[in-house]
DNA sequence: AACCAGGAGACAT
DNA sequence: ATGTCTCATGGT
């Protein structure tokens, strides 16, 4: 994998700043905002929220949820995002402080307790709000895997399942896991243009 | 104008 | 343990 990185790090020289955000309260409503939607419209959200100034755990738990669902809109699923932040929320207030003293695979149970929080969004807030090494198993992540000969999963948990014990035996630290993320999404968007992952991987990535 | 984006839950099989 | 459906909006 690490091979694989170095050729994605230099067909990618700038993947910028992969999961922008002020607080670590703000990288975890993100985390649930972006689901099944574009950066774009998460971003905007984002930015929503922010200005009717609620984007703290205080005001957004106390938050209308009417108001809410009107800075959520451009994400799209106000409906059950508008819940699962007021889950996330419930969470943050009972278990940030404690966060950091947890062991990786109970803060990982505890996320997957929320609802609104599965595998993928669980592993985005333990690597980038709670910086612990962490494979990203996603839709992007599975492609690449396929591409460069690692197997071929359906589900995150598949993957996460079988190569993650390989991919933890190369000891990535937690930037490297961050930026890598980062490169094998911008990798995906590149390789759909550049005509699938195999001719990416042949004349971009040389591999 | 179908397709898909930093997915997850409910439910049936 | 593994499929299928639904949820919403915005950009190609």
């Amino acid at each position: 994998m690490r091979a694989v990185m170095e050729a994605l790090s230099r067909a990618i020289p700038d993947p910028g700043v992969w999961w922008p955000a002020d607080t670590r309260f703000e990288m975890i409503a993100g985390a649930v905002l972006t689901q099944n939607t574009s950066w774009a419209g998460a971003e905007k959200a984002v930015g929503n929220l922010k200005k009717a100034d609620l984007l703290t755990v205080r005001n957004l738990s106390a938050a209308d949820p009417e108001l809410i669902r009107q800075a959520i809109v451009p994400c799209g699923y106000w409906r059950t995002k508008t819940l699962y932040l007021k889950e996330i929320c419930a969470w943050f207030a009972e278990n940030d402080a404690a966060a950091p003293a947890m062991d990786d695979a109970s803060l990982r149970a505890s996320l997957l307790g929320v609802r609104g929080v599965g595998e993928e969004t669980a592993d985005d807030i333990i690597l980038y709000a709670y910086r612990r090494g962490t494979f990203i198993y996603d839709a992007y992540a599975r492609r690449m895997l396929r591409a460069v000969g690692w197997g071929e999963y359906k589900t995150y948990a598949q993957a996460r399942r079988s190569a993650d014990s390989a991919i933890r035996g190369e000891r990535f630290t937690v930037e490297e896991y961050s930026v890598l993320h980062g490169l094998i999404v911008q990798a995906g968007k590149d390789a759909r243009k550049a005509g699938g992952w195999d001719a990416y991987r042949r004349s971009v990535l040389c591999l």
